[in-house]
DNA sequence: GTCTATATTAAGATAGAC
DNA sequence: GTCTATCTTAATATAGAC
């Protein structure tokens, strides 16, 4: 879909793989179907694959446009920023991105989980090298003293995992606290604000 | 399946759920057929079906009898030890049980990404009562001064994405770490002690 | 570009012999 | 209890009219 596209074609597209987005993010690639994401989208089943080849190729189109997004927070990491202000920014960014972006959040960790048949390149290459450059931006920073010493990569997991955790797992939160928070998230950005602050000041 | 059974019996329903484990864990539910079952259990489809009525059921099966071991580790926390060790603790048995049983936390990340369709009583009974429980015990372990005041909840979600990590993302994080660890788990006990030792101390 | 109708295959489940 | 053969349904994908 690299070819030049009419304003309906675009507008189609971009319809298809909210939908799409919506039905692999709740179900998974196996766990949905055809006729779900038609009737999340309006469009017929065979107008889907009008613009797309098959299913597959919908999941693909889906988790490659959305990579980039995905890793763009980790990339806005300055290394000539505030060591703690910038991880903590990072963290937050990530926070927002569970919160506003959960449907992503969710593509992303069923797929992961299965063994990530269809991204295992990018996160074996770009991903990897997006990583490995931050740890030494933050290794070096350790080095310098200003922030606590701490294993970088360790540091770059715990973020995914603790602000993803809210989106990933957005069901379980919600149940164990109901009754007390409607919305987690504020707790959530006290919470980890205070754990990464002990962790990093020296 | 709560009647008396044979050896025979027993033996074939431990061999289906354990090869119904290694095939949901990776697949998830829609994404795991009764074939791939069949094949890793070395029984045909249609005996799976003779000790149990439907692949919902395996499915039901497997999830009850892993929810109890799953909690297990927080039951074990108890009120009356050592409040920083007590939390400690309960952490280091949650990344053994991610170490040392992943099919299991990815069969249930699967099953909690997707809605928590099949466990959602427990989840909104068992589990929040057991968690509960155990937040007001950390609760009274603040206002007497022992640990740092943390909000109990997400001190306890936090355990559990931190350390579920491992497991659910391995393929990620040992993408990631390529030449760097070949087992990311000693460096994570270390990471992880760091965060929660600082966390908690007053 | 979009639709109805349909071909094709995969997968859950059952029948019935042994 | 276990198997081969088969039924049935659901789901991907295509054909062909408009």
């Amino acid at each position: 879909m690299t070819q030049p596209r009419t304003r309906i074609q675009q507008k189609n597209i971009t319809t298809i793989l909210d939908a799409a987005l919506e039905v692999f993010s709740q179900y998974g690639y196996r766990g949905s179907t055809l006729d779900q994401i038609a009737l999340a989208s309006g469009l017929s089943k065979p107008n889907l694959l009008y613009y797309f080849p098959s299913k597959d190729a919908i999941h693909i189109a889906l988790l490659s446009s959305l990579m980039d997004t995905w890793l763009d927070p980790l990339r806005a990491m300055d290394s000539k920023g505030d060591p703690k202000q910038e991880i903590l920014s990072y963290m937050h960014r990530k926070l927002e991105m569970s919160r506003d972006y959960p449907r992503e959040s969710r593509l992303f960790a069923n797929e992961i989980i299965q063994g990530a048949p269809r991204i295992k390149e990018t996160i074996n290459g770009e991903l990897k090298e997006l990583v490995d450059a931050k740890a030494k931006v933050i290794q070096n920073w350790i080095s310098e003293g200003k922030i606590a010493n701490v294993n970088p990569h360790h540091l770059i997991f715990s973020i995914w995992s603790l602000t993803q955790h809210y989106a990933d797992f957005d069901v379980q939160v919600r149940s164990v606290l109901a009754g007390k928070e409607d919305d987690p998230y504020p707790e959530a950005k006290a919470y980890l604000d205070l754990l990464f602050t002990k962790l990093l000041t020296p």
